[in-house]
DNA sequence: TAAAAATTTTGATTGACTCAAAATAAATAC
DNA sequence: GTATTTATTTTGAGTCAATCAAAATTTTTA
């Protein structure tokens, strides 16, 4: 996969992938400290560095919802949007609401050239609405 | 207005709803820049003390666009959505695009309390397509 | 007008993220 | 397989939006 894009394979990005793979929506942090189990010499740096890489090759997807760090992800290119718990950060995939290209069509473009449309649900989780 | 949620009626606080009156989708450091041209004595921390406050109540809205700092906007309670320009980072209302209380329904809403659908378009600005 | 409450100012601090350059590892050419 | 080139990683400093805390001031209430 990595070859395929032209990018060195390397035990980092070998780890950061596994970490993906485990666990969707994690933010550089959890990546560090995840791959920082397998090798401990490895840097924040060098996390950053191949978030960005991997990102602009599409292998990965990063999100921002208002408050949190950046999430990364391995599900690309499907077009699907999440939820966010408002209280505890928690954040699941949806499926495209619409279709394969859904919501691409505002009411009114503005003469943009529009390539994605990104949907975030905002609301509580199970969980913190026991707890309330 | 500003009485009618029990707040003090300050001439920062006027000031701010004059600038996002005149300019929607302002970060805090234009605000503050802006505020600053008629009030010399303001400091940034009031205008974020403010922002928080009027974001409280419902009298502004944030909304933070990946790659750029929070946003701040007049317009409340419509739910109406954003698109913004991969290349030079502006913002344009966009009505939205199913109805009323639009997208609140994902494909599966995996049991959490949703009470917000927030859309942001991404594409290229009319202006940036000319540039190119 | 005085007392209480809210806001503003000031200054320090955080934390995610970036920049730059030397050191190292991976890929390619021989 | 080894040398060379190229890409990645490490290290350390630095940025910037945003936050925290407390004293000073303004606004509101009594």
């Amino acid at each position: 996969m990595l070859k395929d894009h032209g990018l060195s394979v390397t035990s980092v990005r070998l780890a950061m992938l596994g970490v993906l793979d485990g666990h969707a929506h994690a933010d550089a942090d959890t990546i560090f400290n995840a791959v920082f189990k397998e090798i401990a010499t490895t840097s924040k740096q060098a996390i950053y560095n191949n978030l960005h890489t991997l990102v602009a090759h599409g292998l990965i997807r990063e999100i921002k919802p208002k408050g949190l760090s950046c999430l990364y992800e391995l599900r690309v290119g499907d077009n699907h949007h999440h939820i966010v718990c408002r209280s505890c950060g928690k954040v699941v995939d949806v499926d495209c609401v619409v279709g394969r290209k859904p919501c691409l069509t505002p009411s009114d473009d503005h003469d943009f050239l529009i390539d994605e449309a990104e949907v975030t649900f905002w609301g509580i989780c199970p969980s913190c609405q026991k707890n309330k």
